[in-house]
DNA sequence: ATCTATTTGTACGTATGTATT
DNA sequence: AAATACATACGTACAAATAGA
């Protein structure tokens, strides 16, 4: 059942692949079709557009680029609607602010408003499972460091655990964003070295406030797990000193 | 100068056209590219590659898809880089979220958490000029609405002032996050007719907190902005009533 | 394990737009 | 107005991958 839009519409600007493409999205939308459903074959659009097989692949992969279909070779193959990954979606996001001049100062005044938020709104909802993770991420910054190396892995770890929190919310937006700004400092740490200069007292005061975090979590005590949080961001915030000047850039990943 | 990169490097998995794109994504970072600056031609790409035209034009497709490039015909034409647009980049996460079971509620959260910080922020930054365009926009809402299409208009351009405020930050992340919000709930409102169902009381107080809001803005008065923005959003979220519940689903943009 | 059918993926040559000079 | 330089579109042929007989 090929999607039942006129070829050319009155939007002559764009090109003629970016239409298709267009179509089947609203198609799919019309439709309902739901991830895992397939969408016509390749012979059977070209036939339904009465287009070249190179102009219907186009469109085909400016919507796999966007994360929302996935094509497969072989009997019983074909293109299929795709969930967006969160990963897909933040890569995407992430070309975006590759050309703004962001610091990491502007980071932390998202942060600092929703981090709080987020830990409680998380307050007794999470799984022993979930428990238990969050531990297992604190247990890898548990001990000082011993290397450059390590201290790079443990601060990757501390924002990792920001990240499973991120991804412990029911809230698809705030879980988003905050899991995007994980990765966003995560990959700066990466690709630039921009983390803090070990800082024992730091260091030993960040792991507090995750271990009290996780307590106020388990026991359910929303405000303590907001105060807790809006502590803990509040003192990365005011450690942070020149690097808040910083701009992060100078990665386009996917 | 084509890139000089290996045309089939060791993640086999994906795709040609993809793999390519991610050649040229990564030697326009080398190269410290920057909007506007032309890539290689197509044949130029193709002798380089040593892959077939439109192998290379698939590739070009992806890129563009996300916003990263865009192609011009004609003498002097080509495919530039290009800076990824808030628009595209805020139709490209559209895409995420159309998936997710989201709610009003859900929203609102985040909003409760952002917009204060947002107001704050601007107190005193704001030009003579974006004063006058915030009062342009709560002169569209200044009188009761007459009908229901005056209504939605209004509920619209209610949304476009905080829009317009989110523009005005000089913090590309929270603009950004308020900006999308903003487009969540505008686009809800147009393709789902949902919006508030007419209530003079809370229209009132839309009103005059918008307006308190541009003169604590004009002022300069840092805490008063942020105050009235927070009681804005607690009045705005205490009377959204049921429709926190409503999931906003069903539409994906370009 | 081999073949076969199905469906996407790649290659290449040619023709058609489109905008600049 | 015409030539030029570039992307855009078409059509066919063949290659690769995968599931099933």
């Amino acid at each position: 059942m090929p999607p039942a839009i006129t070829p050319s519409k009155t939007d002559a600007k764009r090109s003629r692949p970016a239409q298709v493409a267009e179509a089947i999205k609203s198609w799919v939308v019309e439709q309902g079709l739901t991830p895992g459903d397939r969408l016509p074959s390749e012979p059977d659009l070209i036939a339904h557009f009465g287009m070249a097989k190179g102009t219907i692949r186009e469109a085909m992969r400016i919507l796999e680029a966007q994360g929302l279909v996935k094509s497969r070779t072989g009997p019983g193959g074909g293109t299929f609607v795709h969930e967006v990954s969160r990963e897909r979606a933040k890569a995407l996001l992430s070309n975006y602010f590759y050309f703004k001049d962001m610091t990491i100062g502007d980071v932390y005044q998202v942060r600092r408003a929703l981090e709080p938020e987020l830990a409680a709104s998380l307050a007794g909802t999470l799984s022993q499972e979930q428990l238990a993770r969050l531990e297992e991420i604190v247990a890898i910054y548990a001990e000082p460091p011993q290397s450059a190396e390590q201290e790079r892995d443990q601060h990757i770890a501390s924002l990792a655990f920001h990240g499973a929190l991120a991804e412990f919310s029911r809230n698809p937006l705030l879980s988003f964003v905050i899991g995007f700004i994980e990765k966003l400092l995560s990959d700066i740490t990466v690709y630039r070295q921009l983390y803090t200069p070990h800082n024992l007292a730091l260091w030993e005061s960040g792991l507090d406030y995750h271990r009290r975090l996780i307590a106020a979590l388990r026991e359910g005590d929303s405000g303590a797990a907001r105060a807790i949080m809006k502590a803990h961001m509040e003192t990365a915030w005011t450690h942070m000193g020149d690097q808040e000047a910083k701009a992060l850039r100078g990665f386009l990943p996917e």
